[in-house]
This record gives structure tokens, C-alpha cells and sequence, in this order.
DNA sequence: CAATTTGTTGATAACGTTTTCATTGAGATT
DNA sequence: AATCTCAATGAAAACGTTATCAACAAATTG
């Protein structure tokens, strides 16, 4: 029951090592006859090739890390879902690298690819992880991939979502509905996702010819509790808004509970929509209306995206832009004169 | 600007990779002169020692598996953030083993410690992913930290939680409000924890000597949907409950939409009691009083139990049952006559 | 029948570290 | 002065693979 090395495997079954390496990762190569007795070798003394022995010779780790702010988010956690799915399929490891948005941390993780210890990033930051000069090239650059927030940086492979024109999609919803003093509560505004979601926000409101109040906008960080302490600064408004544009499912959370406790009901009172459509959506009271984010589909290009980079097969499209679509349900409705 | 090796540093700094390598991993056995060279030599070249080649001569990844059933949830995500914390803080990296309950991915996971891929494994799950003959001793495992889901093995390290005493406890809270038609909405009745749970629900009725009603229990599967439906069918009861114990806040949060849509008021008409105190509990309508479970703790614990094996160092405690409690909201209110 | 191709295999040399062991020289002890 | 100790270093041998190259037999071709 010693951990057998592939020098046993090859004594036990009478051939050469190579022999051995040859029939695990090149079967059809090798005479039926010898893999049938390396394959019994094998299974006999239990023999399993030992990762370092194969990276170190190939240079390859069959790892990727996934750099991502906050793992305990539903958005972020349905998207790694799906990334370890997709990584788990072709034969790769997902290492994760949760980073409570620390730089350090951050910095940590995208260094596991110069030690050879993942052979690609996916980044779910606005930050490239590396100190780069104005000479450097792309090419130059580890694999990787940019999802969710993109980075300011030509040629880099992203996988995203046009913010701007889901922000404004969901406005023209409430605008259809007769709504004119729509409050916003943003995410963190240090990320270009909250940004562009403002702007698609004023964009609809121009659109409609309503004019922008600054009033009616409240930071919020994408966490539960900042949807409610922000509703409850815009409910403290002289003129209160009838509609809530939330930038996250979480923030749309808070906000109807603080909606709640200040006696409103939604969508008779106040319109609320939300923003990733996540599993909570379709279960809160009422109904979220939502713009819904195609999870899946993002881990899955990323994957594809980072793969390719890593077995330098050619890219035809560096950058892909997934639909998002207005998810309606029953907290938004027809303004009540 | 090529990928530098142990070798160069040396020839750069005038000395042997043998003192490159001290001056990394043992800088105090190195003189300050050398010392100074080297690190110098370092930086000017960008080192990073390769991981393969140190971990196929130590024999040790520095990485560590977790095995969950599902990173989606709430529940789990919380327990992953806090191991990866502890993991970084001692310089370990977390591969994520989301599993989605396939026994084949468990197994391939749990394998990578066989590959000397990972030094330990983190299981979230009833099954012990090897085979074992009944002469096999504990000291024969990998490193292993059993969490949350107890594997029928004596001497495995497991943290762990009294599902049997929370359930009591939360039962105990509703029959001290005057509830006797207390319904259950249990999660997979697969695992030892909602087993556990459902328990401690019938020694609390027994013990206030309320008759086990075996129509009050209604299986779910932890998930939000299943509380949905689950509430549904019990209120379908030509007796219908006046108090829900739901195995998970997910539940809960279900169990809610299911009675508003029925148009109960809760804690008014029925009382609800969750479990978990995700982020999400305190900010239900109303805000959910339910069982806390410290997912902190259950991290740290984890990972100190997994290092210390993995360090050989000596446990004098494999077995840790942090504590829970009641975390009482205004989803639970005195029976109305 | 000689020449060439084809299909299998083995020997061997890396891959980049760390660690053991031996060596050196300087300072301390007899 | 001769020996000993000790700290600092280097040489070299692993760790377990895989890939290159050469070798050999068998099969095909001219």
C-alpha cells in the first residue's frame, strides 16, 4: 500500500517508464497487448501519476485561479459555479481566490501564475494584478481573462455585459409605467458595473426627457444592508421617489424591507427593480422584477476564452458581450395618480 | 524579462542555488553579506520560485481541497470565504470541489491527495470518498477534516455543530409561545444534518408531551423552491400549522412566499422559524428569527484541525462542536387564541 | 531479395527545486 | 603551534514525470 511511482508501475508490468507515461496519455500509441498489462500494473499497485513529477516536465499545472471580491455574493458565486463546471470538464482545477477586495490578495493570487502554480487567471476586477510598463504587450501577459468589471486595457479577453443598456432597459421600464421620480441606489462606485448602470440610468431619463436629480441617486455598496439604509435616505426626500432602480438583487433586498418597514407597499406605492436576478428574486415579496444576468453563460466564456489563450489556439473574438434581459414580475407597476 | 530560474539568481549573485534557495526559505542560516546579494539579485531579475519544482522535492503543494455539495448557497460560501481566509493567513490555497452532489466529482477531488495535487481535504458530505476495508486505521487517511455532514468513522477530525440541540432549541421556542401544530420543512433527509434536525424537532414535542404529528413534516431539499412548495402542501392540512421549523433560512425564505401568497401574515397568523442566519434572515419581512450558525468558526476550525495533520503535529481534540443559537426576530410571535 | 517504411519500445535527459553531505576558513581552545 | 568547533557555503543527488531520440522488429515496397 506504498504510494507506487511510475517506476513500479513499470518494473510490475515489465516495461519502461515511458512506456507507462505513454499509455496513460497516449493509449492508442501503445500495442493493445502491453497497455493491457500496464493498465493491470496499474490498477494493481494502485498507482495515481503524481501532479508535480508531470508539471514540472510539461509546464503545465491544469490549474486556473479565479480572482473574485467576495465569493459569499450570489452573483459571484453562481458565476464560479459555473467556471469550476466548465473547468471540471476539460480536466482543470479552479483555484479560488476570494480576495475581500484586498489588493494584496489580489496581487497574491495573479502571482500563482509566475511560480507556475495555475497557468491562467479569470479576473473579476477592474485592476490588472501586474505592474506593466506603456511597452508592454498583450502577449506578454499570462492568460487571461477579464469578466464583470472590465479593465482599461486594448486586447485583453473579456466576457461581459452591456451595463449601460441593461440600466437603461430597466429605467424605460419604470418610465412605461408612468414613472418620472425614479431613485437609484448604486453598488461600490469605484466599479466601472455601478458606473455604467448610472449612466444607462441617466441615459433612459434624458431619453424621456425627465430631467437628472442628483437627490435621487444614493450610493449603496451591493450588500443587503446598504439597499436599506439607502431607501431610507430617499424615502427621507420632501418628494419621495415612486420607483427604485437597485443595482443588485441584494440592494433591491434591503430596499423592500425598509420599503416595508416604512408602512410602503410595492408595487402599489412604490415600484421596486432589482438587478442579477438571482435564486432569491423570484421568492421575495413581491416578485422582483429584474434584470437578468446569464451566470452561466459568463463562466462558460470565460472558461472557453481563458482555455484558448492557454493552448494558444487562435482568438477570433476577444471580447463578448452576453444579452441581459429585463426579467419582469410583480414589483414594479403602472404609476397610481 | 524571461522566466528567471533558481540558476540564474545564483550565477547573478556570485553564488550557489543551494544559498539561493536557504536565503528564501531559511534567510537567518545565510550570512547578512550573501543574504543581501542574493535578495538583491532577486529582485533585479523578478524570481519567483517555481511550485512544481519545490513541491516534487518537499513532496507538499501548500494548496488544500475543499468538497462541498453546492457554492451557490449561502450557507456554504460562508464557511469556503472563511477557510480560504485562514488558509491565506497560513499561506495555503484553496481548491474549490463544488460538486453538485455527484459522487464522481467527490471522489475526483478527493483523489488530487493521492496525486499530491492538495495535502488535505476539506469534506462537506456524509460519504468518505475512499475505499476502505475494515482493517484500514484512521492514521491510513490523508489529512481530512470531516465538517457539518458526520461520516460514520470514529477518530475522523470533524467540526461540528448539534444539529439535534438546535432544532430542539428552536422547536422549544415555539411551543414556549404556545404552538403545538408545529410543521417541519426538513432539507435532504439524505444527510445526517437534517436527520439531526428532525430529532431534535420530535424530542421537543415528546418532551412537552405534544403528540408527533407525521403530517406536519414535509421533506424539502434546503433549496428555496422546496420551501415554496413544501409550505404549500401543509397548509393544503385540513389542520393546518400555526408554527413552520424550516431546516434553512433558504426554506424560510420560501416557506414566506409561500404564506403570503396565501395570504397568512406572519408572525400574526403563523409563525416562522428558519435556520442558518444567513445574511439574509435579518432582512426578510419580517425579519426571520432563526437558528445562528458561525460560519467563521466552523472555518477556522476546519483548517486549524487540517494543518495540524498535515503537520503531524498532535490533536488533542478531533472533535469540535462549536456552539448555536436561537437568534430571535419577529417571525415568531405568541400563539393567537 | 534488398531497401525502405512503419509501428513499438527503451534509454536518457531534462524540468526547478531542496536537502544532505562534505568542504572551507576563521576563531576558540588546549 | 596544534587541534577543535562552528558558521557559511557548494556539489550533487534526489523528487516523478514526459519528450526526444535512437533502436529494433515487422511489414511493405521496388
Amino acid at each position: 500500500m506504498l504510494k507506487a511511482g511510475i517506476k513500479q508501475v513499470a518494473k510490475l508490468s515489465g516495461v519502461s517508464p515511458a512506456t507507462v507515461s505513454r499509455t496513460l496519455s497516449n493509449p492508442e500509441i501503445v500495442s493493445a497487448a502491453t497497455r493491457e498489462k500496464v493498465l493491470k500494473a496499474i490498477d494493481e499497485c494502485g498507482y495515481t501519476p503524481n501532479r508535480f513529477g508531470a508539471s514540472l516536465r510539461t509546464q503545465k499545472s491544469g490549474s486556473i485561479v479565479v480572482i473574485i471580491p467576495d465569493i459569499t455574493n450570489a452573483f459571484n458565486a453562481g458565476i464560479i459555479r459555473s467556471i469550476e463546471d466548465e473547468a471540471a470538464k476539460v480536466g482543470y482545477s479552479v483555484l479560488l481566490g476570494d480576495t475581500q477586495r484586498d489588493p494584496v490578495k489580489v496581487r497574491h493570487y495573479a502571482s500563482m501564475v509566475r511560480s507556475g502554480q495555475v497557468d491562467g487567471i479569470i479576473l473579476f476586477s477592474q485592476h490588472l494584478p501586474f505592474d506593466i510598463t506603456p511597452e508592454t504587450t498583450i502577449d506578454q501577459l499570462p492568460p487571461l481573462v477579464n469578466s464583470c468589471e472590465p479593465l482599461d486595457l486594448d486586447g485583453v479577453c473579456q466576457v461581459m455585459v452591456n451595463n449601460v443598456a441593461a440600466a437603461k432597459e430597466a429605467v424605460n421600464h419604470l418610465i412605461s409605467l408612468g414613472h418620472k421620480r425614479i431613485g437609484a441606489i448604486t453598488g461600490n462606485m469605484d466599479t466601472p458595473s455601478s458606473n455604467d448602470r448610472l449612466t444607462g440610468y441617466k441615459q433612459a431619463l434624458a431619453q424621456a426627457g425627465i430631467e437628472f436629480d442628483a437627490n435621487l441617486v444614493t450610493n449603496g455598496n451591493y450588500l443587503i444592508e446598504s439597499g436599506k439604509t439607502a431607501t431610507e435616505q430617499l424615502l427621507a426626500l420632501s418628494e419621495r421617489p415612486t420607483a427604485l432602480f437597485c443595482f443588485s438583487d441584494n440592494i433591491a433586498f434591503g430596499a423592500m424591507s425598509a420599503l416595508h418597514d416604512a408602512g410602503l407597499k410595492v408595487p402599489d406605492d412604490i415600484s421596486v427593480v432589482g438587478f442579477d436576478d438571482t435564486e432569491y428574486a423570484a421568492f421575495m415579496t413581491p416578485a422582483l422584477t429584474t434584470m437578468h444576468q446569464p451566470l452561466k453563460e459568463i463562466g462558460k466564456n470565460c472558461m472557453a476564452l481563458l482555455l484558448a489563450q492557454i493552448e494558444k489556439r487562435p482568438i477570433s473574438q476577444r471580447c463578448i458581450e452576453l444579452p441581459i434581459k429585463l426579467q419582469v414580475r410583480r414589483s414594479t407597476a403602472q404609476l397610481q395618480q
